[in-house]
DNA sequence: TGGCTTTAGTAATCCGGATTAGCAGGCGGA
DNA sequence: TCCGCCTGCTAATCCGGATTACTAAAGCCA
């Protein structure tokens, strides 16, 4: 029965109680019983019974300071872990990691202690807590390379959820073949004798825009009109569709993509009679529509889970492709038809 | 500049390179300056420089090891963090632990290794990584007593998501006021006239349960019918209801409410009119509706925050009211209107 | 009975950093 | 010139457990 709260039971105690060295005790805990390390039953058992008596239990993180693997499992994200702001986007990534780390026995530790600078946390800042952890998963929409560049050079396991460009060095990824479905998707429109699209959203910046641009872009050729949102009304950018007569919108966004429906709703514009609207994946702020788009989603749930099978390949030095990409879920949806004068 | 990625760098590491010994890094690095720690300006500077160029950072479990307080904030959910099968009841939760934490400079420790026996997790198994956090949140539905008992028995700082009865000892929590908010929605229905009301649930098992329950009991008195509603469809529930004549229906869970004013409609009962219906709460499992449901919402959110700061206060010794309850946001809703007769 | 092995268990050391006790050298005062 | 004191820094120790090296005692055999 455990008593005196003043001080921690410690593996001393124990030794003391069935009299026996620290050693032993260890030597009985790690279950060790090579020929360097003979413990008869007799012995093991007094010690056994002892433990199982106090409730002793051994510190996890003296252990760590031995062994080398921890069995934690750190997780950076660049906006918060639970925000209100990105509505659910991040949601399924966890639910995939926490189910992975759960069936490997590790824990999942959230760096939220990281401070926010300039709008966005930084992973190297003065109380820098990352060996924690074992090795660590980063969720962002952006990442800056400067800190990939220093995980990379510091030879910290790391797998980043989303396609990184190259930060000095190849940045260890899985990521979602957005270019690939929009590229797929544009194509269909095409097919469907849709000559007028245009990409709506922002396209530069982080790697999941550029890619879907790229991906728009193979498809509908490099001159094909790019509508910026950026500060813009949803009105302004459907005034701006209708103003170049466009007959189907790629847009980046989901929220983007409801949002303009709704405009073109209020207009009196039919979507998709009027209008085609593709949505290129989920939504990252909060929106909520029964429309059932012409899209694709992002395979969140198994980026989750193969980013976490990939930090476990890299840390056991097991060789796998540090880069994956996975396919997007397309969906037929309601919202892409041919256009009116096809 | 960071090179042989080899081994990690240390104190020692540092302490060679600026010509000093170990003790003299760690005082630097703690920015001791007392009278036992003379450290003049420019050997500071010197280990900083070394520092710097390196880019050393202290391991933090290390300091742990001697230090008392890690900085880290153990959440410990007896079912999936991040689960699909009940919705999104814990984000809010999750939202204010987070919120909190990253203001009190901690990171958040999930304890996903935990095995799961018996459809839930433990908290006490054979690698009890309990300690790696300086203490922890309790989040689920039920908690068995006797974990509480040895939490409570091996003084290890703790704090209760929700309110839970005594384990032996007092147990410290910040839970939601189920009971007083069911009581004065069920006094509502009453001024309006209903007469023939009914707890539609569980209403046992889970304090939760048992404090909605009680809280209509004691408007409603002792022997206002209670409908079960496990392995029941909500068909069965509804006829149950009308059988008995009931004019407002008050649902432990607003998923059951959701599915009752579904089957409801599917069979020709009007609610409010036929029937009025209260929503004691929020979904913990999925379920959607746009409907304006008369009841309350728990304040997730402010309990998770102020479920942090109870144990920020424990663990800094601050004296603070262990057990919190907070009020439901009542909400007006369009489900509750006087019965017919009235 | 001496020498060699096996058995059972322990002392010593390490992990990386924090802390305490204490030491060498320079300086001031009597 | 001797003593005490301050300065600047380090050796030693500790945290809690893992591991290695080693020893004392018993067993085996000739």
């Amino acid at each position: 029965m455990p008593d005196k709260a003043t001080t921690r039971l410690t593996q001393r105690d124990i030794a003391r109680l069935a009299k026996v060295s620290q050693t032993t005790v260890s030597l009985v805990l790690n279950n060790r019983s090579d020929a360097t390390a003979r413990i008869p039953a007799e012995t093991r058992d007094r010690v056994l019974k002892v433990i199982r008596e106090t409730g002793y239990q051994a510190d996890p993180l003296a252990r760590r300071m031995t062994k080398q693997r921890n069995q934690i499992l750190g997780v950076f994200t660049y906006e918060s872990v639970f925000p209100s702001a990105s509505g659910d986007f991040y949601h399924p990534f966890l639910a995939g990691i926490e189910d992975r780390a759960e069936r490997l026995g590790w824990d999942l530790l959230l760096f939220t202690s990281a401070p926010v600078t300039d709008g966005h946390r930084r992973i190297f800042h003065e109380n820098n807590r990352l060996r924690i952890a074992d090795g660590c998963l980063l969720l962002g929409r952006e990442i800056p390379s400067d800190e990939l560049a220093r995980l990379i050079a510091e030879d910290y396991p790391f797998v980043s959820v989303g396609r990184r460009d190259d930060a000095g060095a190849p940045v260890p990824y899985v990521g979602a073949d957005y270019s690939t479905a929009t590229r797929t998707v544009a194509e269909r429109a095409a097919s469907l004798g849709h000559r007028r699209i245009a990409f709506v959203g922002l396209g530069v910046g982080a790697e999941s825009s550029a890619d879907r641009l790229r991906g728009f872009r193979e498809a509908a050729g490099p001159r094909a009109p790019h509508v910026p949102t950026l500060d813009r009304s949803p009105g302004d950018v459907l005034d701006d569709l209708l103003d170049r007569r466009i007959t189907a919108a790629f847009v980046e966004e989901r929220a983007d993509a409801i949002a303009l429906y709704a405009a073109a709703a209020e207009r009196g514009v039919d979507v998709p009679g009027d209008l085609s609207v593709v949505a290129l994946g989920d939504s990252t702020r909060p929106a909520a529509s029964d429309l059932d788009f012409t899209g694709f989603h992002v395979p969140r749930r198994a980026m989750g889970v193969r980013a976490v099978e990939l930090l476990e390949a890299v840390l056991s030095g097991t060789s796998a492709e540090q880069q994956l990409l996975l396919p997007c879920e397309l969906t037929d949806g309601i919202t892409l038809t041919p256009p009116k004068g096809a």
